[in-house]
DNA sequence: CTGAAAGCGCTTACAG
DNA sequence: CTGAAAGCGCTTACAG
């Protein structure tokens, strides 16, 4: 029993595939009655039509890719990713458009797909994650002219379309509203530096604590890993004059930092006040459930989505400036210990 | 500048089309000279077959699809499918077939999305995640004849291969060793029914409570999340004889236990011991740090993949079982209290 | 409005 | 060992 194909509708409605085609694909060159009629019976027979002859009859292949450059055990507890994916996805979907998906080692290895899935016209265009400040990848899939839709900005894109939100604000309403609490001695445990929006967080602290006049306000670099941040938080904690209150780059390491602070006898908030960049449900998992900036994810990916489809068919597509995180004040932030 | 196909590379070698494909697909049929001078030609002019071209000639699609059937917000933060996903990921780029993902909302979609896929060609087999006890989507599945690899098991999976793991068994190591510690009232906080790991496990419990006459071991159904979870753990922890000990079907709904336990004032191992079931790296990121049951889910995923293959291939799979999930003791299970 | 035909870029029997 | 050719299942000008 094979699959159907556009011939054996063909014959059964007693027309030519050609017809079948246009009849199937909205296209003016068939009546209406004959459309409705090859439409009858290509549902009738379970008629799907086969992606490959379409995609090597010229049109698209009617997927797009994203690859992930992060090892196993950071994919998964990182909520931000499947948050992406899904919204990515919700947007496809309604559109008929698969998500081929790849984890790779690292940037080069991504290169490398980029190049074959395009080669292999595999598929119609690709999405670029974790945007680095000298990014090997958009000079690449510029010259390539593969369709690409980069998440994250701004700047450092080339001449390719984005989608981004404004960091920088965002930490400045973290810290200003630790800063009206009554903290002095902020600190903050950043992310895989390298990253632009690592470093366009780290530059708006800088800048912003200069200008507070908050002396003491320092960035440790960290991964993103629980792992490293409860280590930058033990850190942290154990200095001399150690931190009132400290601003995480993402909520798995603010959890960590939670338990290390714990660990050591401080009580959160009364000791130390936390606060996390992404709002995910992770945050209100933990007691005291914390302090969080956040946003809607999966309406970030939806977006980008339907700008890289955009971006694919040609359309006129420029740069979009999603939504700002915003505090939300939980449990993990209070004001200072008194003799601070 | 067109992408180049093999007409290209046979020009430029002196060769038929035909050649060239048997060349740089390692088939006999020509010489070891021109074999090597053919794929010297593809390397330096950057070919890839176009893989729909490739597909249409009765090839594979060279991609398998996976569905998951989850909200985008338990998605993200469940652990368990990002690592799965590495895994499977790893075994399949290794053999260069592609991962098309999708994100569904019922598992009736989730069939739709199987039809269309094998119908459009689109993949070469998929995966069955998600097991249910009776599981709508195997006699679809059979009907089509469409390749696939359950996830999950043993049993329900009708006439299909699948690879499983012996839930009862690590359930049987966590609950002995509660008893082990002094623990009498121990409780469960179930995973969402209908699953046929959650059933399994339920019916584990059940029965070795029964054996060892532990008259009070409830199993309270929840759904993964950690609202839930943590609602569930309110609900014991203010019965007039509460447990001294709590077993969760994973980590994520553990974690809101902890915080649960927290925010009420008990202490946790001292007052309350907590396994959680699926050792992400979540478990070690609070504190205490969670007693956890847990197996290498990346390899997990690597088996089913290198399995689905062999199913598409052909070649006679058997169900597989997986290494049993061990238990990992930290601090979040110590002794009851005295008076219990 | 409809039919017959070429072509997308491969793979694979079939001759030489 | 190699070449010429058919065919996979669509789409899309091109005639009628």
């Amino acid at each position: 029993m094979k699959r159907p194909t556009i011939a054996d509708i063909a014959r059964r409605a007693g027309v030519s595939k050609g017809a079948v085609s246009y009849a199937l694909n909205g296209l003016p060159g068939v009546s209406a009655a004959t459309r409705q009629r090859i439409i009858a019976i290509a549902q009738e027979i379970g008629f799907n039509p086969n992606s490959a002859a379409r995609a090597l009859s010229g049109a698209a292949a009617n997927a797009v890719g994203l690859t992930l450059c992060r090892p196993a055990r950071t994919l998964g507890i990182e909520p931000f990713f499947m948050e992406l994916i899904s919204g990515v996805e919700a947007e496809l979907s309604a559109r008929s458009y698969a998500l081929t998906l790849q984890v790779v080692a690292d940037p080069e290895a991504e290169i490398a797909v980029f190049r074959r899935w395009w080669g292999e016209r595999r598929v119609d265009g690709v999405f670029v994650c974790d945007l680095r400040v000298d990014d090997r990848r958009i000079p690449v899939l510029e010259r390539l002219q593969l369709p690409a839709m980069v998440i994250g900005g701004p700047g450092h894109t080339g001449t390719l379309a984005n989608v981004w939100c404004d960091d920088g604000a965002a930490l400045v309403e973290a810290v200003e509203y630790l800063v009206a609490l009554g903290h002095h001695r902020i600190a903050r445990v950043g992310g895989l530096p390298g990253l632009l929006h690592t470093e366009i967080r780290t530059r708006a602290f800088t800048d912003l604590c200069a200008r507070l006049g908050l002396s003491r306000a320092v960035t440790v670099p960290s991964d993103y890993t629980g792992e490293e941040g409860g280590r930058a938080t033990r850190r942290l904690l154990s200095s001399p004059e150690r931190p009132t209150a400290i601003l995480y780059d993402n909520d798995v390491m603010a959890i960590a930092g939670l338990a290390v602070a714990q660990e050591m006898g401080l009580s959160v908030p009364a000791d130390l006040s936390i606060v996390a960049w992404d709002d995910s449900a992770l945050c209100q998992l933990v007691h005291p459930a914390l302090t969080a900036l956040g946003r809607d994810i999966p309406a970030y990916g939806a977006n980008a989505a339907r700008r890289l489809l955009a971006v694919v068919a040609g359309d006129p597509v420029d740069d979009f400036q999603d939504q700002t995180a915003h505090l939300t004040p939980r449990g993990s932030t209070g004001p200072p210990p008194r003799d601070t």
